[in-house]
DNA sequence: GCCAACGTTGGC
DNA sequence: GCCAACGTTGGC
């Protein structure tokens, strides 16, 4: 029996990667690169697999909010940007026999037709402790319920 | 563009 | 091991 299918919310700044370059993206998936962050690093090693879903969020954008699903299409495996010098997310103290940043594939799914905004989830009584809409919450890579998960999208139909 | 909140670093 | 300083994130 294979694991239960997981919920995960990734926080993406659309300047740089928004979901439609996710979608334009070949094939349709990107490798989740450059999270250097303990906690977000230990959940993309060990807890995302693939089958996964995730809430794609544009983070410092406007409009701030959920964009749309994506799915996890590889479970994690080491960054390989930690060892590329070019990169700006090189790690000189990351030892290739013991890697020290983990990333996962995601592919796109949908789209939503307009962003959940950040707004309408704090303002949503079943969101109310989902981490994205606590103060502080700087993690890129966060866990979801399946209930949060499934209000989520369920708002984004409402609007469409 | 500002600045509060947070994570990491480094001196001691 | 503490904690001040620093850099980054991300909402506003």
């Amino acid at each position: 029996m294979a694991r239960a299918k997981k919920y995960w919310l990734f926080k993406s700044e659309p300047d740089v990667f928004s979901i439609d370059d996710l979608q334009k993206a070949p094939k349709k998936t990107t490798y989740w690169e450059g999270v250097r962050n303990y906690q977000a690093r230990n959940l993309l090693r060990d807890d995302i697999k693939k089958g996964d879903e995730v809430l794609y969020y544009h983070s410092n954008a406007k409009p701030m909010g959920v964009a749309g699903v994506a799915r996890v299409s590889k479970s994690g495996y080491p960054d390989p940007e930690q060892f590329d010098k070019k990169s700006k997310y090189y790690d000189a103290k990351s030892d290739p026999n013991d890697p020290r940043w983990y990333c996962v594939d995601v592919t796109f799914v949908r789209k939503f037709k307009d962003v959940v905004p950040l707004a309408d989830l704090k303002a949503e009584k079943a969101l109310s402790k989902m981490m994205v809409t606590q103060r502080g919450a700087r993690l890129s890579v966060q866990p979801v319920t399946k209930k949060e998960f499934e209000t989520v999208v369920r708002m984004a139909s409402r609007i469409a």
